[in-house]
This record gives C-alpha cells, sequence and structure tokens, in this order.
DNA sequence: TCGGTCATGTTATAAAATAACATTTGCGCC
DNA sequence: GGCGCAAATGTTATTTTATAACATGACCGA
C-alpha cells in the first residue's frame, strides 16, 4: 500500500487501474476467505469504484439496470451489505451513500473527508484519530464496537478555485 | 457548565432537571440572537430531551401528535432544522436520529458514544480529538465544515450487564 | 391597520431501506 | 452425471425517512 491510496484523489490519476486494482483485490480476498465474490457483488464493486465520490444505492441501482435489466432494490442492498461485510467498502453515513476502500485487506473504519463541492471523499487511517477517540472511551468505561468520522468540507483543488 | 454534562447520563440522574435547564437554556440563547423559539419549536426540542436516546422524526412526529392533534412531517422537520441551526440538538447520522445538546451555547459538533442496547448517548466534545483530525485536514489541504464522529458501542452499564 | 416576513399547515411525492417469500444457482457428495 | 442442500438472487410489497410546493396564519414594524 502507498501512501498514494490514502490522500485526495487527484483529478488526473490513472482510475482504470484504481478499479482494476480494487477488483483484483477484491478477488484475491474474497478467494482467501472462501467468500464468493459473484458477477453481480463484482458489478457492484465496479460500480462503486467507477469514481472516488461515494455513490447512492439507488445510483448504482440505476446503473447496474443498464448492464441487466431491471433491478430491484434488494438486489443492489444485499450486494453492498456483502461488500461492506468484507470490507470492500464503505457507508457514508452523512451521505447515505458507498464508497470503495482502497486497504480492504485490514479491518478498520476509517475517516472520511469529503468535498461537497467535488464530492471526491479521501479514506485515511490516521491512528492518532483513533487513539484520541480511545482514550475517551477508556475514561467513559464506553466499549466502541463500530466508528463513523466523517469530514464534510472543502478539498483544496475546490478551495483554491473557489478564491 | 459541569463535567456531568459530558459524560454518560447515569440512571439516577435527575432528568427532569436536565429538561428544564435544557428549555430555560433555549429560551435565553434565542432570546440573545433574536430567534423566536415558538410554542411548536418549544415542544419539539422538550420532546428530543424526554430522555438521553436519540430520537427519529417519526417518533417526534407521533409524540407532538398526542399534544397538538394530527402533524405532519414539514412541521416537525422544520423545527429540527431551526433547532439545530441554533445549535440546540445535533443530528445523529448513523441512527438518522436527533438528541438534545447540553452546551448549545458554544458552537462546536461534539463527538457521540451511543450504546446499541440502552440506546443512551453521550456527548462528548474533547479538543485532542478535533486537534488530530484538524492536523490531518491540515495536511491534506482540506477545510472542514462539518464534522460527524460517532462511535457505537456498549456503555459500561451494559457491558458489565452482560458478563 | 396595512404590508411584509416568518412560521405553520397541508397535500403530495421523493428517496432510502427492508420484509417476506419464490426461484435459481453453485457445489459437495453419492 | 444427478441429487440435495445452502447460499444467492429475483420479485412484490411495504416501511421509514425526508422534502417540494403551495396555502394559510401569526407577528411586528412603519
Amino acid at each position: 500500500m502507498t501512501d498514494e491510496a490514502l490522500a485526495f484523489p487527484t483529478a488526473r490519476h490513472d482510475h482504470a487501474a484504481c478499479i482494476a486494482e480494487a477488483l483484483d483485490r477484491a478477488e484475491r480476498l474474497c478467494a482467501e476467505r472462501g467468500e464468493r465474490l459473484t458477477t453481480l457483488r463484482r458489478q457492484v464493486l465496479e460500480l462503486v469504484w467507477s469514481g472516488h465520490a461515494p455513490q447512492g444505492a439507488y445510483d448504482l441501482l440505476e446503473q447496474l439496470g443498464q448492464a441487466r435489466g431491471r433491478v430491484a432494490p434488494p438486489t443492489v442492498y444485499r450486494a453492498l451489505e456483502f461488500l461492506q461485510a468484507q470490507g470492500l467498502i464503505h457507508r457514508i453515513e452523512s451521505l447515505n451513500a458507498f464508497i470503495g476502500c482502497p486497504i480492504p485487506e485490514e479491518r478498520h473504519s476509517g475517516q472520511f473527508f469529503i468535498c461537497r463541492l467535488c464530492g471526491l471523499a479521501a479514506e485515511l487511517d490516521v491512528g492518532a484519530i483513533d487513539r484520541a477517540i480511545d482514550r475517551e472511551a477508556t475514561r467513559l468505561g464506553f466499549t466502541i464496537e463500530r466508528r463513523t468520522v466523517e469530514l464534510q468540507g472543502l478539498c483544496r483543488a475546490c478551495r483554491e478555485a473557489q478564491a
């Protein structure tokens, strides 16, 4: 894993390579775990990876319809559920949307920086943030099971474009 | 503000006092700002404060119906929007629900520890967490406008009750 | 008290998610 | 290869959450 995977996506990165790598890693990871990355699940994962902006379930539904004919919500939701369970995607709570995970091999929850203008999101996984949260949890006697850390605002490119 | 306001609510705290204080501060704060805390808004705020568990809009809608007769969704959503704009309540994204803010005078986004068993939530506002996040934002060149930090798990009481 | 603004009421609909049951597919086993 | 089970997908209906658009009412200053 290079640092690149955990930074803000640039306008000119090779996104085809992102998709290819994501699918490849998903294949490998599911194989290792004895899980089935079916055609449907693969298609949904690919659609989630169509960009670095979180995608809503109904957007995916519509796009998926082009590949498969009429598709009902549960079809997409079940695939998303599977992908999430495998750590291949994350759900962005503040957007009701999903984004591909660049480091699915390690279980983690990530911290998401989401630009309200371009819609792009960067996933980080910064130990210092987790640790600061853990300290408070310990103090409270709270056992964390799931973390949601989402920051909305302006990415550098959009802020500079504004000014 | 005592530390008590920013810790896990205990089973035996004087909740009537919580409600009274919250409404009182809301009145004062709105008066200072020249905002109108109407009967409706006050009722909704009171319902949000009916406990320390985040409340869904439709739960509030139903309860509100008992006080006002039939009430339509926009009525509640608009009141919630106002209360949120004034910092009197926070929205919990991971639950689609709302919770009263114990320190509405200072603008902040808070960090929420939410127990999946008893449903209670504690709002904290820990500088170390914000700073750890800020450092990453700076590194990315990202301008944060809105923060969502929500931790789900087990509160001490529920964990101890489990074992 | 007029006129404007803000708040609320009302109706309809959009958007997001899931329940329940039917059907199909993959796969180990004989 | 075919049988039978379990997992995956299809299908229909419904629930839950949220908002758009327009009508009416309340407050407040000139």
